[in-house]
DNA sequence: TTGAAAGCGCTAACAG
DNA sequence: CTGTTAGCGCTTTCAA
């Protein structure tokens, strides 16, 4: 393999290009006042060598390592993965790095990350989950600042991004309404999960604003699109009328779309339907696809790091801070008018 | 917020316990010999310091870091993630650390992210995407070990560490040969994609070693379920028998499902149906429950991080490397025989 | 058993 | 303009 033995220090550098590691160093960093013809000499030197200036080296002097760690308290997944970009994305793309870490759940591996993570000199840390649950700090004290992303601290002092969840079931009953739906079913996850229950409480709430209800309880089941057939089956079999249902997931709201079309029902004549995380996977495989809120976890991630970077230069955030949630309005709510106007390039509006 | 002002150094740990840096070090690392009371001394106050000893400063003399680089080079997704945890897993968790970089498709970007990853002295690098396609390596003569996992090198002498496509087929195949089903139609993802074009070509070949053919040559398409919906149709409409269809995704495999169930075949009884990925959303959500194909992703992370270690103590493991895939049999192939016996618990046998 | 000193690779004062 | 020196936090000889 054609492996080099070993990285080139600056040394090296210095002894090719015939200056002082002092001399080398300014050349290099664009610092002090040269030659033009001396840091013309010490670059090509450092080309030649493939000279790459060890950053650890670098760290000891400015404090910074310009490296933040990611800790996923549960298992990192569809949830942590926009975060993760976002994240990436607001810390320049390699300016700093990310070190990713799994805590898969497990509270005695995760302070084993965090103590990690310190004594590499992170310059801060983002915590991140698949539930929105509030959850214990990572620790107290700690000597660098400390984000929450998607999850919350259940700390208020801490520096928390949230998703607006009971927002993002507002704007979706607002939709409902705005295309004539009166009589609405909520089909969502367990209630034991904080986001099913914000979402519900959310959703009652807004419809007693316009004098309305559900036209049953909430039903609290699983995330599954099991649970969202079986579901619409209980719906349907009670005889209750409705014209809408929104899920708490896209999943449930898939199953919902399935079983309902399989009793003879037709979205969104018949009934309108509504999901929740704007998965690509499950609204594309759904007939028709499903209009749903998206929690804009990209942006959830970039501002998270914002407020890390901010924290890191002595500007904390602390509190929670909520970001809006937004609704895709797709074929499960409304029949296109012949063929829908395009809509121009660019980013998708938040 | 309670944040410290800055990490202790050893420096503060040994004017604490009234030693010398030199001896405090010592204690510190088990090394030398000292009286036990000092040792007891310097830990107290290195407790009390709450002392996280400087990875970056000590990494300066053993030359090592204990991190890796993990670059993928499409984004970050359902593929990558099981390799980054197997990966993860066989990196101690913790013992060393991984520093995320998504490459995102960009080779711009790419070469970015090597360049810092040098910079910052990582041990090794894994480089992952979701395809397993050959691709151009991360760079000639690095400094650093590279592992290619799941995605391979186009140059034979790097290390890879790829799933063996062509065996699951086999083993697919072999499946439903065994259950009695020998009008097997194959239907996958677009031909100009290496894993659809290398399952395709497998399937065919297992067939013809027992003198059959599929019922119609391979359907090329999409990965998307609207494929595998579309497919099923022609299939349906060309008049052509088939009693098992053989699927290049579960994607694929839910659209054929659905779209074979809505024209009346039972599955499994009139067509055997058989996935390729083994994705739990998928497997789940199709009705019944998919027969699949696992890469065992998890497994190929695990391997290539064993043989980045081992490249990075000297023992380097050049070449491809194919890791058997496995079939998962669920009901989409099978009519469970009253209640499935219980499998015993532990890892699932590769 | 402990301390002093050198050095890892680099930057930043300060002289020359 | 360039070289010398000190020091970042730590480990590791080598003396004491």
């Amino acid at each position: 393999m054609g492996r080099l033995e070993r990285h080139a220090t600056i040394t090296d550098v210095a002894a090719l290009a015939g200056v002082s590691v002092g001399t080398a160093s300014k050349a290099l960093n664009g610092r002090g006042s040269l030659r033009e013809e001396t840091r013309r000499r010490v670059r090509d030197a450092a080309r030649q060598l493939n000279f790459e200036a060890n950053a650890g080296a670098r760290n000891l002097h400015s404090g910074r390592t310009y490296t933040v760690g990611m800790i996923t308290t549960d298992t990192i997944g569809r949830f942590s993965i926009p975060v993760l970009m976002g994240a990436e994305d607001a810390l320049g793309a390699g300016e700093m790095s990310i070190f990713l870490c799994d805590g898969r759940g497990d509270p005695i591996r995760e302070q084993y990350y965090v103590k990690t993570l310190l004594s590499r000199r992170v310059d801060g840390i983002i915590v991140t989950g698949r539930r929105t649950e509030a959850r214990a700090p990572i620790g107290v004290g700690l000597p660098v600042p400390v984000v929450y992303a998607f999850i919350s601290s259940a700390d208020p002092d801490d520096c928390s991004v949230v998703p607006d969840e009971a927002g993002g079931a507002r704007k979706a009953i607002d939709h409902l309404l705005a295309i004539g739906r009166g009589r609405i079913a909520h089909i969502t996850g367990p209630d034991h999960h904080n986001s099913a229950r914000v979402r519900a409480a959310a959703t009652t709430e807004r419809l007693a604003e316009e004098g309305l209800s559900l036209v049953a309880p909430p039903l609290f089941g699983g995330w599954s699109e099991a649970w969202g057939g079986q579901a619409a089956g209980i719906l349907l079999g009670s005889g209750t009328e409705f014209d809408a249902v929104f899920c708490g997931s896209d999943q449930i709201a898939r199953g919902v779309s399935d079983a309902l079309r399989a009793a003879g029902r037709r979205i969104p004549e018949d009934v309108a339907l509504v999901g929740f995380d704007n998965w690509d996977v499950m609204i594309e495989g759904a007939k028709p696809p499903l209009t749903s809120v998206d929690m804009n976890l990209q942006g959830l991630g970039r501002s998270a790091a914002e407020r890390l970077l901010a924290a890191i230069n002595g500007s904390p955030s602390p509190g929670r801070h909520a970001l809006p949630c937004h609704l895709v309005v797709r074929e499960s709510t409304t029949v296109p008018l012949r063929s829908p106007p395009a809509s121009p390039p660019g980013p998708a509006g938040q």
